[in-house]
DNA sequence: CCCATGACTGATC
DNA sequence: GGATCAGCCATGG
């Protein structure tokens, strides 16, 4: 397989915890599944994350990954996370951190 | 074991 | 705010 199973399952836990209408970084899901590096969310969102709200997670910049950029801003925009410039301003819409 | 790759990040310039 | 670079670490060749 892949990734541990435990590891694997904290992630997707952790992904699917981010509510509607909000955001989160790589790093921030990394830090709450504790995983080593927030290459390793990126790695399971891309082999077992199609069935997950992965629209909700955004690299540091507020900018999604480049290859899904049109796609998941689309959905964000539909949940009401509006993007400027393609990206979105994380002080407002980043989930946990402030408010 | 070494090397390349990748839905990343933070520091520098 | 973009371009570079160095860490990061699981996976596969």
């Amino acid at each position: 397989m892949s990734v541990d199973e435990q590891l694997h399952e904290r992630i997707r836990d952790a992904v699917r915890s981010v509510p509607a209408g909000r955001v989160a970084t790589y790093g921030d899901i990394a830090e709450i599944a504790r995983a080593s590096t927030p290459r390793l969310v990126g790695r399971v969102l891309s082999e077992d994350g199609h069935d997950l709200p992965w629209h909700r997670v955004l690299r540091a910049s507020g900018r999604p990954a480049p290859h899904l950029a049109r796609r998941q801003l689309e959905l964000l925009r539909a949940e009401g996370v509006p993007a400027v410039n393609d990206k979105v301003d994380l002080r407002t819409y980043r989930w946990g951190v402030r408010d």
